[in-house]
RNA sequence: GACCCUAUGGUCUAGCGGUUAGGACAUCUCCCUUUCACGGAGAUAGCCCGGGUUCGAUUCCCGGUAGGGUCGCCA
């Protein structure tokens, strides 16, 4: 029989960046296997569940390109379905769950107990079969010797997670549960629940948790742990997922920047780690440098030209040809798309901040006439492009008998108000001119 | 408090009963480039501690320590 495996999230707030690799574990693991990959929506907890939190999940899982076989359509608890088990929201399926608390309250495996509902929890101790961690024998713990049972169904009805998870992964027939080794220790629970309904429990799977680069753990607060940061920064969806993978799995061979389709061919859960993985934000951000080098034209101008309108910046006022020779200058240049206006906004503005430091060092009095022999060399320039604004910066240095260097800086600065940019000979060819005359005469008015 | 999992440079990891313990990120140096980035060359840095088993343990076993997890009418 053919995998079946599930995403299974609580819309409680953000998607965190580790169910986010549980995710993409799950999806690569029935990628790898020819498997079916089943997105469920955990919505037991009202008070706690919000729309908001629904469509953050979706929308991440269709960003990182996790696409599911199985689960909504739409973010409507209500909405279109795709396949044979659902509804996949949990809020839906709440006939079942009565129908099977029932059928456990008539065999006596499950008992009422100041207005909700208990499960009658075995006093052995129960072996978990675990394909990463081994066979993990887990006895109760002093407090569940007082009292083993669990509460399966609160005094409002509403039926709690351990059961509803079981039930769930009963009915739409899962057969691997991989999912985070903070539900290891509970996993006892769902195998005697498993036993109950007198079914075989799955195959678990649990994986290590990502912390902190620090090592401590990841919480709410700590900068990076919702994916929707990484979207909102300007990372890359096949950066985030090749590091993702590669936190608590190893293809062994040193092998780390892989196509999705190498990555799927190889993944299996006996690679998978079994100890934490500390987040190494450094990292991703390598990685993220390796693949936004590699993006195709068309794309990188989509991505750009989006990251431009985020900081306001509306590259449609200027010919097309003029954007896409400025994007020509910055490519493999910078690694986060939120980092483009900052390097090439100066393209697209016309009123520039000169970077203080910089400008300080470049706008002093012995440079203004150098510039301003510079400016002239230019204006004289025809045609206006890199070979011949770079020939003609040189002779000038060369006549006024300083380095190249010592034009370059207060130029630079002149054209860009930053001392950091894309080659300053192409872009003062893209610039134009007009412009860059304007500019220099705008940044001599500074000396 | 009890129970469970884990332990290779700062981080992600490879590896093995005998290895000069390998790779990547980060850091530092140099080269390339008179910006930045890329690229190239090099450097620093590691087997948690203590017992066993063994001719020999980073590797196997036990204990400790540390980190993480669980013990909810949260998921």
């Amino acid at each position: 029989m053919k995998p079946r495996v599930r995403f299974a999230p609580s819309p409680t707030g953000y998607l965190h960046i580790g169910g986010a690799r549980t995710a993409l574990f799950n999806w690569l693991y029935a990628r790898h296997t020819g498997g079916t990959f089943i997105l469920r929506i955990e919505d037991t907890d009202a008070a706690r569940n919000s729309q908001e939190a629904v469509d953050v999940i979706l929308n991440g899982l269709r960003w990182l390109g996790l696409d599911w076989d199985e689960g909504p359509l739409t973010g409507d608890a209500t909405g279109l379905n795709k396949g044979d088990c659902g509804p996949y929201f949990q809020s839906q399926r709440k006939a079942n769950y009565q129908r099977r608390v029932e059928a456990l309250l008539s065999r006596g495996l499950a008992y009422e107990h100041e207005g909700a509902v208990k499960f009658k929890m075995t006093r052995e101790p129960i072996l978990i079969p675990d394909l990463v961690v081994g066979d993990v024998l887990r006895p109760l713990t002093d407090r569940e010797e007082q009292d083993p049972d669990f509460v399966i169904m609160r005094s409002d009805g509403q039926p709690v997670f351990h059961l509803v998870n079981v039930i769930d992964d009963l009915e739409m027939n899962i057969t691997h549960v991989i999912r985070g080794e903070d539900h290891l220790s509970n996993t006892a629970k769902h195998i005697a629940l498993f036993n109950a309904f007198g079914v075989k429990a799955p195959h678990y799977a649990h994986i290590p948790l990502i912390l902190n680069g620090d090592g401590s753990k990841m919480s709410k607060r700590d900068k990076g742990a919702s994916l929707t940061s990484y979207l909102d920064d300007g990372f890359l969806p096949e950066a985030v997922i090749n590091y993702l993978c590669l936190l608590g799995w190893s293809p062994k061979d040193n092998r780390e920047k892989m196509p999705l389709a190498e990555i799927i061919e190889r993944f299996d859960l006996p690679q998978i780690l079994r100890h934490n993985a500390c987040f190494d934000y450094e990292k991703l951000l390598w990685m993220q440098g390796e693949y936004a080098r590699e993006v195709g034209d068309d794309r990188f101008y989509e991505l750009a030209v989006h990251a431009f309108a985020k900081a306001g910046i509306d590259t449609n006022k200027f010919p097309l040809s003029y954007v896409k020779a400025a994007l020509d200058t910055c490519k493999g240049k910078f690694k986060l798309f939120n980092e483009l206006p900052t390097y090439a906004g100066f393209y697209f503005r016309d009123e520039l901040v000169y970077e203080a430091e910089a400008a300080q060092k470049a706008f002093v009095p012995e440079n203004k006439p150098r510039l301003e022999k510079l400016r002239d060399a230019f204006a004289a320039l025809n045609p206006f492009d890199a070979a011949a604004i770079e020939a003609a910066l040189k002779e000038t240095a060369k006549q006024l008998g300083v380095k190249a260097g010592v034009l370059i800086h207060p130029t630079r600065l002149a054209c860009t108000g930053n001392p950091h940019g894309p080659s300053l000979y192409h872009l003062i060819e893209v610039l134009g001119k007009e412009k860059v005359l304007t500019r220099i005469e705008q940044a001599l008015q500074r000396f």
